[in-house]
DNA sequence: AACGTGACTTATT
DNA sequence: GAATAAGCCACGT
């Protein structure tokens, strides 16, 4: 229906606030988790308006594990901090999700 | 309404 | 493994 969008947005939001720390998710996981195939890119988007600050958007990397978002934050290395101060090792800009993946 | 863009994914070459 | 193509959803102009 109408507000979909806005539902869509609040649902991905929720998912992202949920990941634990020293974790990480990818954007189609979260995507199928809402009911969408390939709605990955709408999480992209909804990150990008994401007005709440409390939302971890540096959990949130693609099905290879690169931190393809990291442009997005203050600096391009503070999403690669911030995953390793929580524990999770990023290599090469790029996180083994073999380990680290969770799944919602 | 149409076109282009994007923090994506998968398959093919 | 890199590059290309096609697919999907939402937003801005």
């Amino acid at each position: 229906m109408s507000k979909d969008n806005k539902e869509l947005f609040r649902k991905v939001y929720e998912v992202v606030e949920r990941i634990p720390s020293g974790k990480v998710t990818t954007y189609g996981a979260i995507a199928k988790s809402l009911g969408m195939k390939n709605g990955a890119r709408v999480v992209g988007w909804a990150m990008n308006g994401a007005t709440d600050p409390k939302i971890p958007c540096h959990r949130v990397i693609n099905s290879k594990g690169e931190l393809s978002g990291r442009k997005f934050f203050a600096s391009e290395d503070f999403m690669e901090e911030l995953l390793t101060s929580e524990g999770v090792e990023v290599k090469n800009n790029k996180v083994d999700l073999s380990k680290y993946f969770w799944q919602p």
